[in-house]
DNA sequence: ATAGTTTACGAACGTTCGTACGCAAATATG
DNA sequence: CATATTTGCGTACGAACGTTCGTAAACTAT
């Protein structure tokens, strides 16, 4: 059996490479040394460069959706939700450090149509949280400020730390609940 | 007189397509056609595609590097600091788009000597701003949690505004207060 | 063992990249 | 006006890019 080793190994290297790089400018040639191939090799495997950009895209972004769609089935109080919503970042960008990175920087170079469907996905998934922030406004549980701004400064608060993440300097425990808490503090009335 | 008009126009537009593709996928065709010249006289006025990343990344580097002796020097409450260099950090975030965008993607592309120094003068930037999170800290002034977290929860925080600032859809004061006034407020004792 | 399928390779493709060079037009300097 | 300098263009370069293809070796299943 043993079902796509070869491939799980070049789309882990792939995002390896995509950190350290970013998507311009990691070639095939570099990954197929990664994994101990030969660059024409890596097609016996994968159909296209842009085929691991997409698939990494797509599905860290359902990943992330999903998350959303269990925490708010599951949870009412909004501070809970954001308080979840953190966690399932911090998480994911501990464990699974390409998520950030093509959320923030590498989706745009998706070609269509799954940039158009990346977008959508990630729109949805953007106007959903900023819903709940404006709720909390109007609800005065957060602090009375434009909850666009309040939602951007949640977003950027977990794009540090794939950045740092070379070896697990921190302890994800600590890193979660610091974060959150001091994030919480700061929108919260 | 005009002394190099022509060569801030291709700095200026370099700059606008860093943002938008970022510098691996920016070709001196692109920009060439940005200016509305060929790519082969963009050589009459620069002497490298590399030469334009460094020259942005040096100057923003020592331009925030200037405006943190300049603030630590004239002021010494801790949270006043703090202050001081979250209204820096967005007002150029708002006039220089580019500033964040070199010091937290395009880095990168430098090369020898130039990385080098730039990461030197990085280093330098970014451990007074730990130092003075750490007295904060130490002074029970600030909360008391890991300053490397709070450090990089503070620095994360301006990153969102150059990839959303399109048509200045944000008031630049609104931001301004908002952002800062949230961010201190959570990392405040 | 045989046949079929998957995996790897070397060579080569068409393109695009950053850049060098020689020359002409434009501009500045005397 | 004559001269010197700057600016721009067309062409072309070598290198690197993603990818294709024919083929051979390595596995899998019968």
């Amino acid at each position: 059996m043993a079902i796509n080793k070869k491939k799980d190994q070049i789309f882990t290297a792939a995002a390896k490479l995509f950190i350290e790089h970013g998507f311009k400018a990691t070639s095939m040639r570099q990954l197929a040394k990664e994994v101990g191939l030969e660059a024409s090799s890596l097609y016996s495997h994968i159909s296209s460069k842009q085929e691991l950009l997409a698939q990494m895209c797509m599905s860290e972004a359902t990943k992330y959706l999903a998350n959303l769609d269990q925490v708010m089935s599951v949870e009412k109080d909004i501070i809970n939700v954001l308080r979840s919503i953190s966690y399932f970042h911090i998480e994911t960008a501990f464990e699974d450090p390409v998520s950030e990175t093509v959320f923030t920087n590498e989706w745009r170079y998706l070609e269509e149509p799954t940039l158009s469907e990346f977008k959508r996905i990630r729109k949805d998934y953007e106007s959903r949280i900023l819903h709940v922030i404006a709720q909390g406004v109007n609800q005065s549980i957060l602090i009375d400020k434009d909850p666009f701004i309040l939602f951007q400064l949640f977003q950027s608060s977990f794009k540090w730390i794939y950045m740092y993440n070379k070896p697990s300097k921190w302890n994800k425990e600590d890193v979660k609940h610091t974060l959150t808490e001091v994030l919480l503090k700061g929108i919260k009335k």
